[in-house]
DNA sequence: TTGACGTATTCCCATATGGGTATATGTTGG
DNA sequence: CCAACATATACCCATATGGGAATACGTCAA
């Protein structure tokens, strides 16, 4: 087996940092397929690639205006992220984790 | 170019699955590889080269004990995870989520 | 109708994945 | 020193990636 598609869930669309981008951006509010490309700087053709990935994983919706598409984000699709990495929270909010950073240094000197 | 390795940061290092189980099952203490390889139900291998990804991404720490070695969660290194996500919480947290969910449905009938 | 525009799709390619299986490396007890 | 044990590495392979470039598709303006 190879590694899983990036259209399997949110985990696996969001590790991509330009999809990240194109989310932040979405955050912002709608845009089309246009003005992302100039707000990236990316080529045209792999900004529509992200998105269909994005929207394949339900991250993104879409609107047709015209002959432009206007892309939205859907934050929802990146709950269960959040849920999942919330459970660690402890681990970096409290005292625990700058003493385990320490031992860490201690254990791995090289 | 291909996919970015799966060691070039937290978020790919944690968008396969298995590696997730791990963490989960590190959060709740140390364990050996043997130990996973039980809890987990995977071939000792895969459990091998699944910590070398999280180890090299600082996800895991290791400790000598004897022949065996024993790995426990660094969760610090899922911040940078969590603080992006959390970005977009007021996505899914208000009745803003609800209202973009409806339009959803709306404009993409099939 | 036609051409320009906005976006999506198709090819090509180097690359690394994750699983399986076999084996190397390292440690301990006797 | 050796055998059993615990873990790590090395191979092999099918698979999909993400970028680049070219092109197809759909829509608007004149």
């Amino acid at each position: 087996m190879a590694r899983a598609a990036t259209t399997t869930d949110a985990f696996n669309a969001v590790a991509e940092p330009r999809r990240r981008e194109i989310l932040d951006v979405l955050a912002a509010g709608e845009r089309s397929v246009g003005d992302l490309v100039a707000e990236l700087g990316l080529a045209q053709p792999q900004v529509s690639k992200h998105l269909k990935v994005l929207h394949e994983v339900g991250l993104v919706a879409v609107r047709e205006d015209g002959r432009r598409r206007l892309y939205r984000l859907n934050g929802g699709g990146l709950k269960p992220i959040h849920d999942w990495v919330a459970r660690f929270e402890r681990h970096w909010e409290d005292r625990f984790g700058v003493l385990d950073a320490v031992l860490e240094q201690m254990e791995e000197p090289e």
